[in-house]
DNA sequence: CTCATGTTCAACCGAAAGGTTGAGCAACGA
DNA sequence: TCGTTGCTCAACCTTTCGGTTGAACATGAG
């Protein structure tokens, strides 16, 4: 398993099967045979599922009877945001940047990257 | 490879290194060489891991002479950030939902989930 | 032309992922 | 008590993943 808990949660969430799981729970709690019946898998193929969305944080598994209802844990979401709106607003912050470089120099035949050869 | 958009992206983000690549290229465009500096493994290495990152749609290459400059596409960050969002909010109004249910009715005999045995 | 540099392609390898079947365990129902 | 239901564990199989090495390709420098 992936030793840290980013790289469990995307690594959670890059199976459809599962990204699909999750949408089902964000309506309400269910059961694994209940979460099981629309695919075409086995039940045991979903528990597995569900081991992955619960080591990732993403789900959380009570006891009721002999059925485990399952619970989506939607406060782990704000991890993956964090890491996405960090390098996002980098890259955009960088962006704008490079724009003003580019408005105030309008042609530069820069060193580390001559772009034409003008030697005619 | 995985078919849709979406599980490209989650894959990719799920590896430590690429991550890290992402990192770094937020702070500004680098060749494959650079990038594959700081890392243990071989340049070949790197370069699978960008070829992962071009398909899911967060980076992009250019070509500068022999060299092949690594952009960061921060716009492929929304799909991800809609689809988490998108079952967060939904996981939150579920829950508050739930708590005016439990507010409104302090003791329910339910048919589907009976809570507790309190038949003295 | 020849060579060095930067990058990718191809083939291979071990480990992990996602699936199966079959057995086992826990808790209710008769 | 015995069977049934709900779920998980264990073993196995096939495909994918991340890594390697070695060769190839593309381009600029002498």
């Amino acid at each position: 398993m992936a030793a840290d808990p980013l790289s469990r949660v995307f690594s959670a969430l890059a199976d459809p099967t599962r990204r699909d799981i999750v949408a089902r729970l964000a309506v309400g709690d269910a059961t694994v045979n209940e979460l099981a019946a629309p695919y075409d898998v086995t039940v045991q193929a979903v528990s597995k599922h569900l081991k992955v969305l619960e080591d990732a944080g993403l789900v959380s598994r009570s006891r009721e009877a002999q059925r485990r209802p399952v619970h989506l844990e939607a406060n782990v979401f704000d991890l993956m945001t964090k890491w996405i709106e960090r390098y996002r607003r980098q890259a955009e912050e960088r962006y704008r940047r490079l724009d003003d470089v580019l408005r105030a120099m309008p042609d530069d035949p820069s060193p580390t990257s001559p772009p034409e050869g003008n030697k005619s």
